[in-house]
DNA sequence: CTGATTTTGCAATCTGGTTGCATTAAATTT
DNA sequence: AAATTTAATGCAACCAGATTGCAAAATCAG
């Protein structure tokens, strides 16, 4: 239940942040700012942006720059804790502009040149979605 | 030499595309447009954006999206057709927020779920740079 | 040199992201 | 349950980076 898994990451449950939740479950791609604002009616743009904001902060969704100049925003596994274990690979089709999380392929580990040390890493792939193709 | 090198991309050498090549081959590290209005006195930001445009167009540079609000540029080498051959991974410094091109590590190939086609890839690893360390 | 074409510079606009502040809602204390 | 404290919301305003229109200037071809 969405109230619950506000809790469990000490998100206080308000109507606004439900509404959110939800969505962002429903929603099989990865959305961004103004994705919620139009998808929901008489929502505020500073009020979705201080939710995901706080979302991202409590570990419940994290965020994914595409490439596409919008930040975009999924939900994170359950047990997530957003480090370099939980990282894995997105998608960007640039025929319906839609941003899919590959949970199951992480970020490949390269050497980077001496002194060079890396903590995370962003890796998405563009292309033509399976819906698309 | 710097004219020739615009040239033989069909890019007019003109003086202020003779500047910015100049800026960017002199520069370690990969620049932003804002970068390169502040290192060159009186110049134009719609030009020089004009004028990333066209040498990205023409495969003499290359975009970078580092995650950091602002896209960086830097040269491609010689032979660079910007197919997946070329790309290379990137590193972005967190502490002086310098993007560094890492030329000779390629993106990994993997294998996406069935249906997506991918044909490019973007993959900036996060960090302390080798000069920050 | 002259006309055609491209590039430049300036101002203006757009979009996504972000903040200040007063109001409202939620949680805590009495 | 009322009072008090604390957090969230809604609105407007702002900011930065990216982008465009347009007239003036520079470049190129004949």
């Amino acid at each position: 239940m969405f109230e619950n898994r506000l809790k469990k990451r000490n998100i206080r449950p308000t109507a606004m942040r439900l509404i959110v939740l939800k969505e962002l479950y429903e929603s099989e791609v990865a959305m961004s700012l103004s994705e919620l604002e139009l998808k929901l009616e008489n929502s505020d743009k500073a009020t979705l942006y201080r939710t995901l904001k706080k979302f991202e902060e409590n570990q419940l969704i994290h965020s994914i720059d595409d490439g596409s100049g919008s930040i975009k925003y999924a939900l994170c596994d359950e047990g997530c804790t957003c480090d370099s274990k939980d990282q894995h690979v997105h998608f960007h089709c640039e025929k319906c502009l839609s941003t899919y999380c590959i949970t199951n392929i992480g970020i490949p580990q390269l050497t980077l040149p001496k002194g060079f040390i890396s903590n995370s890493a962003n890796l998405v792939f563009k292309g033509i979605c399976l819906s698309c193709s």
